[in-house]
DNA sequence: AACTCGGGGCA
DNA sequence: TGCCCAGAGTT
């Protein structure tokens, strides 16, 4: 396993390879993010920012969203994966916001995760980026770093690399290191043919030494 | 713990 | 055209 000296070192190295690792979801309240994080769920940002660029723009606040007839909500989300039950979960996201919630988006853990279509990955990424509460969100790619480097087990829960992370890495820094190791998994650390040759975390990555082996030239 | 859901992007 | 990518919810 990792000491904590060597994620720093890790978490450094991946702030130079991105510099600008940030949260890439378009949004300029909680609650569009929300919409947007939840329409993210097994979906590029990418693609969500295109529709959520038009989106916004038609749908302002909950009581926009519930007006409209399922169909139009799920023909307006159309060209991302889901869209059927996100539609539905986005309706009944928007109704327990305006009957619990007075309208705004909750900031507890707990209370997140109760919306439809919202999990864990999902409530931390909303209060880190839209409340800047201290959190940590692991997605795949949070999960498969931390896993190939060695920070926690490969057997380990999402949960449990969650909990290892937030004990090992500073609480100040919990926001921009899960935004770097995104960056690093999307881009670098891939799932498939990751160029470990080319890494500048080679010398203590416990998969990356596995997967060279016998590859480097001298 | 395994399965389902359903698109886009890329080879 | 077929393979890979990205979480939540249910059993």
């Amino acid at each position: 396993m990792l000491t904590k000296k060597e994620i720093r070192f890790c978490l450094d190295e991946m702030g130079k390879m991105f510099p600008n690792a940030h949260c890439e979801l378009i949004h300029r309240n909680p609650f569009e993010l929300l919409i947007a994080v939840v329409l993210s769920a097994q979906t590029t940002d990418a693609s969500v920012n295109k529709v959520t660029k038009t989106l916004f723009q038609k749908y302002k606040s909950p009581q926009d969203y519930i007006v409209v007839p399922l169909e139009e909500l799920q023909q307006d989300i159309r060209s991302i994966g889901l869209y059927r039950t996100k539609a539905k979960n986005i309706q009944k996201l928007c109704k327990i916001l305006l009957e619990q919630y007075n309208g705004q988006v909750p900031k507890s853990l707990e209370q997140l995760m109760e919306l439809p279509g919202v999990g864990r990955k999902t409530a931390n990424v909303v209060r880190s980026v839209a409340f800047g509460i201290p959190a940590f969100a692991v997605d795949t790619h949070v999960e498969r770093v931390s896993k190939r480097l060695g920070i926690c087990r490969w057997k380990d829960s999402v949960l449990e690399v969650e909990m290892t992370l937030m004990k090992k890495v500073p609480k100040e820094e919990w926001s921009i290191a899960h935004h770097r190791m995104i960056f690093f998994g999307r881009y670098h650390c891939k799932a498939q043919n990751p160029d470990c040759l080319n890494c500048p975390l080679l010398s203590i990555c416990r998969e990356g030494k596995k997967r060279t082996k016998g590859l480097k030239e001298n």
